[in-house]
DNA sequence: ACCTTTGTTAACCATTTGGTTAAACCATAT
DNA sequence: ATATGGTTTAACCAAATGGTTAACAAAGGT
């Protein structure tokens, strides 16, 4: 692994757990074992070693969206297929919705940098399919706008506000991730259930 | 207005929009218009201050999720209820949810300091019910905690994440606050819809 | 009038923090 | 061997930051 490369681990794994405002630089090269000055050697200053890792996150996550989105499979698969990989994939990065939301959040300036990405999340295709499958008579008439934010709402908030949620429930580690597993079917059934006429 | 309220009033403002680390005590003491050792003298530390601040948003929404799970309505009507409301009061208070999960998730040891507020939100009752309702024959059967689960996403997560929602559906401030509206009827719609028999 | 308590400020302080510098290290080509 | 170029470090620095101090003002009680 190249200097370059401990760094950048190191960084992400401050970066998402603390945000980076919490971050401290020194931490950073603890975690990598090396000298802070490398740091900088590497990385010009904390705002670019953090927009490395932020677009790194964003970009493991988004291309699993537009997988799906812009497949040719019909809206119900969709949904069943996105709740699925999604959150297999996110109980493997636990950290990563809530990273990217609060960092999104606190600096709403980043929204322009990734919409430029050809890999941005867009779910175009699928808002116009939706349209056409509500005229089909398939899908209940809805506004596809909150039908895509239904699918987000159901299989991300639970790991963009995981304390609260275990907190107002009341479940162990192991319960919420329980809950998790059996998530990837349930939201989309409860979603599809919504909407099938 | 005391000088405790000014200081108050302007650490809830910019600590809610920045969070605790990025929040600095002269921008506190600045908004407010006062001397920084005011601020000391008021509250012990910055810790203090951010408690009192977190704990007064808390419990502005806490009451409110249970005062409807706790009512003596059916499970359709405290589903209606709760997505009106709660969307109505976060329209109104916009950096609410995403202050409390932020600070929620980075500081987990707050879930305790919470959970003894005797006004803490608790779904006990609601998951009750919602059995009960099943075994009549009223709802699908399902997992209870899922339910609640769905609600508070359905309701919660655009005000948890909004840069992102709007980014991803692509939504200016206006259509978003649309949205908004249009979704207090809508998610309650969508998850009754899911369960009903 | 005078003392005491409470509120308020300017100036100050110790520490932390992001960032720099200049020297040392080390592999490789000559 | 030695010059060269990239790599790494210890020591350092200026600015920012949370917090303190000591003096001062204002109000109230005696």
């Amino acid at each position: 692994m190249t200097t370059e490369e401990k760094i950048f681990n190191a960084a992400r794994k401050i970066f998402q757990t603390k945000g980076f405002a919490a971050t401290r630089m020194q931490e950073i090269a603890d975690e990598a074992g090396i000298n802070k000055a490398m740091l900088h050697y590497c990385f010009k200053n904390k705002e670019q070693l953090f927009e490395a890792v932020f677009m790194n996150a964003f970009g493991q996550l988004a291309p699993q969206i537009n997988l799906i989105f812009n497949s040719e499979d019909s809206v119900f698969e969709k949904i069943q297929k996105f709740t699925e990989s999604y959150i297999s994939f996110v109980i493997e990065n636990p950290y990563l919705p809530q990273f990217i939301i609060q960092e999104l959040n606190s600096n709403p300036g980043f929204v322009q940098k990734f919409m430029q990405n050809p890999n941005r999340p867009n779910p175009q295709k699928l808002l116009l399919q939706i349209e056409k499958e509500i005229k089909l008579g398939i899908i209940k008439p809805i506004n596809p706008k909150q039908l895509v934010l239904d699918i987000l709402s159901m299989t991300i908030f639970a790991f963009a506000a995981p304390v609260m949620v275990r907190g107002i429930i009341g479940l162990s580690e192991e319960e919420f991730h329980t809950l998790m597993q059996e998530r990837k079917t349930h939201s989309a059934n409860q979603i599809i259930n919504a909407i099938k006429k």
